[in-house]
DNA sequence: CATGTAATTGATACTTACTCTCATTAAATG
DNA sequence: CATTTAATGAGAGTAAGTATCAATTACATG
């Protein structure tokens, strides 16, 4: 159920069959995503090209969201967190110590909202789940 | 599985339960939202108290949240919204067109997050499951 | 390969959703 | 009703983003 994080071959390639064009800002950006493999925030990205403007950092994420290869998370309180997504459809699981997500699909999931549309006054458009865990690591380190 | 949204009876007496204080700015956001059967943001709520400054309807929104009858929820662009929750574990249905927020609960969701725990990790500490939806008024109005 | 043009960028200002600080005010308690 | 401690409001600050716009760059085309 817990799927390997491979990343997706060429995602510039993905976005220049949409039209779009390989600027050398999206590529610096898509390069260190694509060593993310833990999720990351529009912050962290921005550090890491000083000489990128923080707008265009946030274009070419939201760029990648439509794109269907990044996809935005909420922490417990909200905060928001990104993830290169290696798959189609997909949920997450976010640490609550370290912030480290991980993704995971499980298709008695996707029955089960399927079933739940029937309890449901209106139509089901869509669905975002996310499990919030102490991931391995944190339990090791801290013994919780 | 569908919730009739009964109110919990008083919301301030759980509040001074837990030993805060009853004042006025709180009763009067109480009061507020008692009348929001469909979530609300932070601003509506300040719009509705003028006389109330903006840190306290965020901090009693907060201790409401602490004190869990009132839960914060997630449009799809990430956006808050607010909800008067009536039972203790519950899910949300959101509106994409309105943003009216419902609840939900279903045995199954909660057994389902327990046996993917084999699957996933650490330890799954929480769970949030969002569903999407067009309310029954919007297909109505609009017609989707 | 020069070039026109449309997409993209970076700078900057703005917005939304908060949080922090701190001096003032008001609840609860004896 | 005096004390004390919590709570408030004002206001500044922060985080995450969006809007505007002039300058730059990608790329199809000749």
């Amino acid at each position: 159920m817990q799927i390997p994080l491979t990343v997706r071959p060429d995602i510039m390639a993905i976005l220049e069959n949409q039209g779009y064009r390989s600027t050398a800002p999206r590529r610096a950006i898509i390069k260190i995503l694509e060593g993310k493999r833990e999720g990351f925030t529009a912050e962290e990205i921005g550090n890491e090209l000083p000489g990128t403007g923080r707008a265009t950092i946030f274009r070419t994420i939201k760029l990648l969201m439509k794109a269907g290869v990044v996809c935005r998370l909420n922490l417990v309180d909200g905060a928001p967190r990104y993830s290169l997504s290696s798959i189609e459809h997909h949920h997450h699981t976010v640490c609550v110590r370290c912030g480290n997500v991980g993704e995971f699909r499980a298709a008695t999931v996707e029955r089960l909202i399927r079933a739940l549309g029937d309890d449901i006054p209106g139509n089901i458009v869509g669905h975002r789940i996310e499990l919030y865990i102490t991931c391995d690591r944190c339990v090791k380190d801290e013994g919780a």
